[in-house]
DNA sequence: ACCCCTTCTTGAACATGTTCAAGAAGGGGT
DNA sequence: ACCCCTTCTTGAACATGTTCAAGAAGGGGT
């Protein structure tokens, strides 16, 4: 079912000529199409389920035969693609008046985190349904796979600034590698709240309430003596298995570096 | 495609005479049916993956028809139940020698872990084509589930003995909690080595190796000072979200308590 | 020997993700 | 106006997990 050949760059047959539409004046019919489809899946899942909604279903409700909807997206799951982005627009946005306002990192922590189980609630149920193609790591929707990267660095990106606009002093050597820690903390919270079955999702809120002090703390420890040892290796441990945590702060664009996987 | 309905207890349609047939001597045919179908996927998956190996293509290489299997086996995800069940065993005989030979906390985790990797080795490819049930929240395969119970307390009684048979001590408050996060560490070794790419798994050694050291020596730490508030949280954050974390150090059979989910 | 109830077994039918051959629509270039 | 190449679009066909109605096999109880 899941076969190497006929692997595409970015999940779309989508030709490369998006510029030259552009340049053209109106949005070329293909694009309006491809949003269509994807709009369409979109609502269907939030309404039925990402199970209970098929691909003829979608085809149908958008107008369009079953193969269109194949031609712009290469599978069911690509579909989803669109979901994690918009998420994690929302979530930039939606963060806002939490990095203005709060000054002790533990609220910072908290807030951007518990921003994203707002922004995310809507999509609980959704989320939970096709979570398990998310953990595939051949999927397209593993968090660690290249099709994610921008999303990635997106979210990574709310973390430095969560860490930069703290009073938290945190050990020097450490710092760089900090944003990452807290997006994985982020994707551990992410699991949990997937699994999460309380109305609300108040569980999920209320580990946030407990770790968010625990990291902060944690975080500003790492200066003390005592830790220096334990602090050096959590570094060598990140700056060896963090994907590209040695190369500086700059979120990277697109293409992934070459080399060993991302796991 | 998945539905409330029809829940079964096990997975399996499995009647309650098996007590029965086994004090009529002879195991029921039933039961050899039953085995002959989960070994023979078990092959099939180690032969060609989960993905590539087909219902019917169980049913028949074991001789029975596809309906059969459907009935000693609620659907393609309970056979792998018995994959686990499989690798929790070999890795509690496995890791005996680590348990005697070794003294030093971080020796014995690194020993306990290594094993399991040693152990599940040969299912590599196999694991990571059906990991993403497991990840399914709704599935009976997730590390969660109340399928997975038995293999879970197991896997948490390991790392029990782990920790009491070494020389480091730990705050006693958090002594008993420990077990269960070493389970949990556990769990994200897994997760890293299903992502895991390299040959031989050597970034998975690698990991270990170096959080091994990081573990133990965070556990050692914990009776110190300056960290007692940190530990403190920490406990408080298990308690409350450890499923039965608070309810002593036995393993509990069979039924999850009442009430919350897992998660 | 026979009846009846439970347990197994079968293979066709169904649902749904995905592929594919065929052709329609667009749009230069002449 | 016409040809040709690319881009879209279609719906049938395919693969495979799962369900289901029908009936076979077993095994007491009489």
């Amino acid at each position: 079912m899941k076969e190497e050949k006929n692997v595409q760059e970015n999940g779309a047959a989508k030709p490369a000529k998006a510029a030259k539409a552009a340049s053209s004046g109106k949005a070329a019919k293909s694009e309006q199409t491809r949003t269509l489809i994807l709009e369409t899946a979109l609502r269907l899942f939030a309404e039925r389920g990402y199970d209970k909604t098929t691909m003829r279903a979608i085809a149908q409700e958008a107008g369009v035969s079953t193969g269109n909807a194949y031609y712009y997206f290469s599978s069911k799951e690509h579909l989803v693609q669109g979901f994690y982005d918009r998420i994690a627009g929302e979530h930039a946005a939606a963060v806002r008046p939490v990095l203005t306002d709060e000054a002790e990192l533990a609220d910072r922590i908290r807030g951007v985190l518990l921003t994203w189980l707002d922004v995310a609630e809507p999509y609980h149920r959704f989320a939970a349904q096709f979570f398990k193609n998310a953990a595939d790591p051949e999927s397209p929707l593993s968090p660690f796979s290249d099709e994610s990267v921008a999303a990635r660095a997106a979210a990574i990106s709310i973390h430095r600034e969560t860490l930069a606009g703290s009073s938290t002093k945190s050990d020097p050597e450490l710092a760089p590698l900090l944003p990452e820690l807290l997006w994985l903390m982020q994707m551990g919270l992410v699991l949990f709240w997937v699994y999460d079955r309380s109305p609300g999702a108040e569980r999920s809120r209320r580990l946030v309430e407990r770790t968010a002090p625990i990291a902060a703390r944690a975080i500003g420890l790492s200066r003390f003596r005592v830790l220096r040892p334990l602090v050096r290796q959590v570094h060598a441990l990140l700056v060896e298995f963090m994907p590209g945590a040695s190369a500086g702060t700059e979120p990277r664009p697109a293409a992934a570096p070459a080399g060993r996987p991302t796991g």
